[in-house]
RNA sequence: GGAGAGAUGGCCGAGUGGCUUAAGGCGCACGCCUGGAAAGCGUGUGGGCGGGCAACCGCCUCAAGGGUUCAAAUCCCUUUCUCUCCGCCA
């Protein structure tokens, strides 16, 4: 969410902002409904400071013995406009509010210009995709031969986009998730949460989720209840309300969490395998950070990500997000996308995103830069570290051997009880 | 799931319709005192919104939302959360 006072004292920044994300909304009703809310708030207090004031005289009168039918008469019929007023106003701060919920953020002045993500920008690439003297198999090939993962069964007892992890393929995403919670625990100074599965609408508004992308969650019937899409969303909204102190901050959180989505815009989009499931697992980096240097945390979050990767040997290109292609709540993002030879090209494993203070003032998370100062929203950060189901899938195409085996990363052997290769006999 | 009790400022805690612009204490900040400190004394100390260049002024805020009243922390209703007991349960 963006400041109101910005939006009232910068509309011009504001619609440049819309323009550059291609987004069509009018700022005019909002701008005349902010005027008009000012104008009847202070015609509305003024009669309520009428009232508080006749209201202690009332109160005297009376204690000494006096009448005060007249001001009581009076003060019925004020008190009746100003609920009126105060109805009026209510009406126009719902408005206002809706229509600041789903003004996207404003992306940052390096966000490169462009419509889609063929506009992105390559910022680096790390290793070589591996030539194969066979042909490489897509990885939901190499699972059901190995027989680790199971597509049909998880179609029949859930649906479609739901799978099985069976034997070393449910071992290997064990292993995945607790190498990276290892890495990001140990090594990059996260702490690590298990946070609730299930969340509130107000936690759902709080990052951002609600109220434009409904339709992409699932919501448990006859509840307030939300399965959550990301680790994101519980762990961004733990200091929801709250006022940090300076000497917390920054705050670092990887956390291990499914994730649920409904993929409602998405049918027919990558329908075999791994890639988009209604149910993954996700390894989530979250940070809470003083403002003024959100952007070298950035470039931190994002190193932190790419290291699991490195440490896997899987062959990765970072892109900077267009505007275009920028998510609603972020200002700037970067996606690492890594390499799979079946679709001989990359893929999405991870989004690192600076937020700034957009999801913060969403969800009131403060903190004070000194002991008496004014509190100010904080900078949050998120990004995967990685997504589980998407590693495995890379690491099955990638790792594959003509024999149809699979060779296990060195960095993972030990989260596999020293096994070193998956083969269909076991 | 059943029965009951609660929710007040950073914390503890008073407050059952107007003398509460939330008592008192703790904590914190500043000052006095001191060679320095402690103790003591004094002053100050939440958040949001609106107006104003500012000093400052006004409104809102006692879990949340509604209601009664000239006036609500206080009375009524709903919701949420916490605690106790019972039942069930990984």
């Amino acid at each position: 969410m963006l400041d109101i006072k910005f939006v009232r004292s910068n509309p011009e920044s504001v619609k440049e902002a819309l323009v550059k994300r291609a987004v069509d909304l009018s700022l005019d009703e909002f701008l005349n409904l902010d005027e008009e809310r000012r104008k009847k708030l202070a015609e509305v207090e003024q009669l309520k400071n009428k009232r508080n004031v006749v209201s202690e005289e009332i109160g005297k009168l009376k204690k000494a013995g006096e009448a005060a039918e007249e001001k009581i008469l009076e003060m019925r019929s004020v008190s009746q406009s100003i609920k009126e007023m105060d109805e009026d106003v209510k009406e126009i701060e719902v408005k206002l509010q809706n229509i600041l919920l789903t003004i996207p953020n404003v992306p940052n002045q390096t966000v490169p210009e462009g419509t889609d993500e063929d506009d992105n920008q390559k910022v680096k690439e790390w290793g070589q995709p591996k030539e194969f003297d066979f042909e490489a198999k897509p990885h939901w090939e190499i699972g059901e031969q190995l027989d680790i993962i199971d597509f049909e069964r998880g179609s029949k007892v859930s649906g479609a986009r739901f799978s099985f992890y069976k034997g070393a393929g449910a071992r290997l995403e064990r292993a995945l998730f607790n190498f990276m919670l290892d890495l990001h625990s140990r090594e990059h100074g996260y702490t690590e949460i298990i946070p609730p599965f299930i969340v509130n609408a107000d936690s759902m508004t709080g990052t951002g989720q609600l109220p434009k992308f409904a339709e992409d969650m699932f919501k448990l019937e006859g509840t307030n209840y939300y399965l959550i899409p990301t680790a994101e969303v519980p762990v961004t909204n733990l200091y929801r309300d709250e006022i940090l102190n300076t000497d917390q901050m920054p705050i670092y959180h990887c956390a291990f969490s499914p994730c649920f989505r409904a993929e409602a815009g998405a049918a027919g989009r990558d329908t075999r395998g791994l890639i988009r499931q209604h149910q993954f697992n996700k390894v989530e980096l979250v940070k809470f950070v003083n403002p003024d240097n959100s952007y070298e945390e950035l470039e931190k979050l994002l190193q932190n990500a790419e290291q699991v990767l490195q440490l896997l040997g899987l062959p990765y290109r970072v892109v900077n997000l267009c505007a275009g292609d920028l998510g609603f709540s972020a200002a700037q993002t970067y996606d690492i996308e890594v390499w799979l030879p079946s679709f001989n090209t990359y893929r999405e494993i991870s989004s690192c995103s600076n937020f700034e203070d957009f999801q913060a003032r969403r969800a009131n998370i403060r903190f004070r830069r000194e002991k008496k100062g004014k509190p100010q929203f904080v900078h949050t950060l998120n990004g995967s570290g990685l997504a589980v189901g998407r590693t495995l899938a890379a690491i099955l195409e990638n790792y594959q051997e003509q024999d149809g085996s699979i060779s296990i990363p060195p960095v993972l052997q030990p989260y596999m009880g020293g096994l070193t290769k998956i083969t269909a006999d076991k």
